[in-house]
RNA sequence: GCCGAUGUAGCUCAGUGGUAGAGCACUUCCUUGGUAAGGAAGGGGUCACGAGUUCAACUCUCGUCAUUGGCUCCA
């Protein structure tokens, strides 16, 4: 008799032992073709695995993440059975399961693997999927495994092997393909309707630089062809939406090759926006208590020494550039916190004074790797939105929430609903690694876990992920089409007060060190700008968008009418232009679409008649005729509400 | 930096071992038209760059640079 207790804490008795599938087929037959694997008693495993105790079960389909993860890692398989097809004595590396599909490492020899051989890989490893081949799992013993992979001449599973003790090592073989493997895996191939091979990259065998480097193939597959044409219409979506693409065509930034890598040049469009950001985050920044600051592009390399990132990031910065006649050297600016720790130095501070909150739109430059360039997203100049706050200890709990709100605000008028948080800890193990004491990090790390409960926020916690100096809370937001971008940072740092030997005077009169806190909201606006246009689409909120309208005289009859407009809302402070060109209304209307102008002021005779314009949407439509004052009021009321607190 | 792919007009892209093409954009002219492309003519390219093979290279080979998909890195 097995007893099986169900996530609704229901119970069903077997009399002899079962499977996952069985208990599956207890319930629904529906739900028994469905299931893609189990957990039984928090092991998730394979659905026809032999259940021999009372045990509790939860049954994993399509709709579940462990259901996915099974399905792409025996997709996974699936390939590499096609691929050691196609190329016999291919090397194969590991193939897990991903957020959006599966990949395999695999070492070709001398052979090269391209993308135009996904087609038969794809199709070979559709025919084998329709044979519904099963998964078999077989436990073998450590030299079994070594005899198998020394046969066949594949040193990476050797080497897999060699870190793995000699239990519960479990093979699983499907049709001709064997491999070392944890599993689980679904219960056949059968449930594998669709298939894209999307990439080939390269990828260093167990991610280090210094060895060999493996292919890597990269695919997805679904249960249901319609999935798998979703998914490729959202790829496509994507490409749409690639800020580098809608960069050019709003003429917003460009790059060009005899300036130099990664240093993007901001036309008059995208410069109008970035101004604009920085000058509304100016404004709530003031208003919130920090105070702007300036500093220059380069610094004393001895600034940088002083700070430890010349030891630690060096390598990555731009080299020293030294003054012509005494040969001192000055960097171009990694970053701004060493220039802030000065300026808090430049006086004497008293605890009534803290916290200090300093921020700069601080331009710094990085020496990327040329491959890791990637449009505005990872460039080698940016400029970070940047603050430094000084604090007593005391104080950080209450600075930490008032960073979070903030962020949050932010967010929300940028029109991003959606974000999550990850707090970064020490590694519990290894604490030599981090400076700072204890009872600093300890008080540390609890007022971020505490200042992130109160804010209902639902952090994930990962330890080990913390910066040298200290712990940190990240922002991740999720755009238009669920990707996540990781934006903003709260930091908390013990080691430039130590090195810049920051102080303030206590109520006790004597000398005490400042908590530091770093914090961006964007990142930077480079990144920041590229993210927006991804998740609008390049449709920016009207408070922000560089042209908020566009004034389309019919004919030439009317175009003292259409300046008259002009000014008028120029008034008023709305962004705008004429649209001189002889061209019939149709095309204009279609190039400002195109453009993506919020709104198109169609006038001719009616209008200069009325003293009126005739108001079209962007996306929407006609909206009728205004009177020039009420369309104004209609857009400033609009972009009131979007930025009010 | 490493691996793969790509590089033809301002943009999007065809094309061939034998004198370089389209659409859009641009210039000029005609047109003055009411809610997503009016018409005509014209200008514009060392086919990324440099070598090699060939009677002949935009095309084939090699190298360089850049772009791109990843890997590694990210104060």
């Amino acid at each position: 008799m097995v007893k099986i207790t169900l996530p609704d804490n229901s119970t069903k008795e077997f009399d002899n032992e079962i499977t996952a599938l069985d208990v599956a087929q207890s319930i629904s037959s529906g739900l028994a073709r469905n299931v893609l694997a189990a957990e039984v008693n928090g092991i998730i495993q394979d659905a026809n695995m032999l259940i021999t105790s009372d045990s509790t079960v939860k049954l994993f389909t399509w709709m579940d993440d462990e259901g996915k993860a099974a399905f792409w890692h025996s997709s996974a398989h699936l390939m590499a059975e096609a691929i050691e097809f196609f190329f016999p004595g291919a090397k194969f590396g590991i193939g897990p399961n991903i957020e959006n599909g599966f990949y395999y490492d695999i070492d070709f020899g001398d052979r090269v693997l391209s993308e135009n051989d996904f087609k038969k890989i794809e199709e070979k490893m559709l025919a084998t999927a329709r044979q519904k081949q099963q998964f078999t799992r077989k436990n073998v013993t450590k030299a079994e495994a070594i005899e198998y992979f020394s046969k066949k001449g594949d040193e990476y599973k050797l080497e897999l092997l060699a870190d793995l003790e000699d239990v519960d090592i479990t093979f699983y073989e499907s049709g001709n393909f064997v491999d070392l493997c944890r599993g689980p895996h679904i219960p056949h191939t059968g449930f594998i309707k669709a298939i894209k091979l999307l990439n080939v990259a390269g990828a260093y065998w167990r991610g280090d630089e210094k060895r060999k480097q493996l292919t890597r193939i990269y695919g997805v597959s679904f249960p249901k062809q319609k999935e798998l044409t979703e998914y490729l219409e959202l790829l496509e979506e994507a490409k749409k939406r690639d800020h580098r693409k809608l960069g050019k065509e709003l003429e917003l930034f460009t790059f060009s090759q005899k300036v130099g890598l990664g240093l993007p040049l901001w036309l008059p469009k995208g410069t109008d926006l970035k101004d604009r950001l920085t000058q509304f985050l100016t404004k709530v920044l003031k208003k919130r208590g920090y105070e702007m600051v300036s500093s220059m592009h380069i610094g004393n390399v001895n600034l940088y020494k002083l700070s430890g990132h010349y030891d630690k990031y060096g390598e990555d910065s731009f080299h020293p550039i030294s003054t012509p006649i005494e040969g001192e050297e000055f960097m171009l600016k990694p970053m701004n916190c060493p220039h802030h720790c000065e300026i808090y130095n430049s006086k004497p501070h008293s605890y009534k004074d803290l916290p200090v909150r300093m921020a700069e739109f601080g331009t710094v430059y990085r020496y990327e790797q040329s491959g890791e360039l990637h449009g505005l997203t990872r460039v080698r100049g940016f400029t970070q939105d940047d603050a430094h706050i000084f604090c007593r200890p005391e104080q950080v709990k209450k600075e930490f929430i008032a960073i979070i709100d903030l962020v949050q605000y932010i967010y929300k008028i940028l029109g991003f609903k959606e974000f999550v948080t990850q707090i970064s800890l020490r590694d519990k193990e290894n604490r030599d690694k981090y400076i700072g004491s204890d009872e600093n990090w300890e008080k540390a790390e609890k007022a971020i876990i505490e200042a992130s409960e109160e804010r209902g926020l639902k952090s994930k916690i990962e330890y080990g992920e913390a910066a040298f100096y200290g712990p940190k809370l990240d922002f991740m937001v999720k755009d238009a089409l669920g990707r996540k971008w990781q934006l903003g940072t709260i930091q908390v740092d013990y080691n430039l007060r130590e090195r810049f030997n920051l102080e303030y005077a206590g109520n006790d009169n004597l000398k005490h060190r400042p908590v530091m806190i770093h914090r961006t909201i964007f990142g930077s606006l480079e990144r920041f700008i590229a993210v927006l246009i991804e998740h609008s689409a390049g449709n920016f909120p009207l408070w922000l968008t560089p042209e908020q309208a566009i004034i389309l005289p019919i004919s030439e009859k009317y175009h003292n009418y259409s300046k008259k407009v002009l000014n008028l809302l120029n008034d008023y402070e709305i962004r705008t232009q004429v649209d001189e060109r002889s061209e019939k209304t149709g095309r204009k209307i279609r190039d400002a679409e195109l453009q993506k102008i919020p709104f198109m002021l169609i006038v001719g005779e009616k209008e200069e008649n009325e003293n009126a314009v005739s108001v079209r949407q962007h996306g929407k439509g006609d909206l009728g005729t205004f009177s020039i004052e009420d369309f104004a009021k209609l857009v400033n009321k609009e972009v009131e509400e979007m930025i009010k607190e």
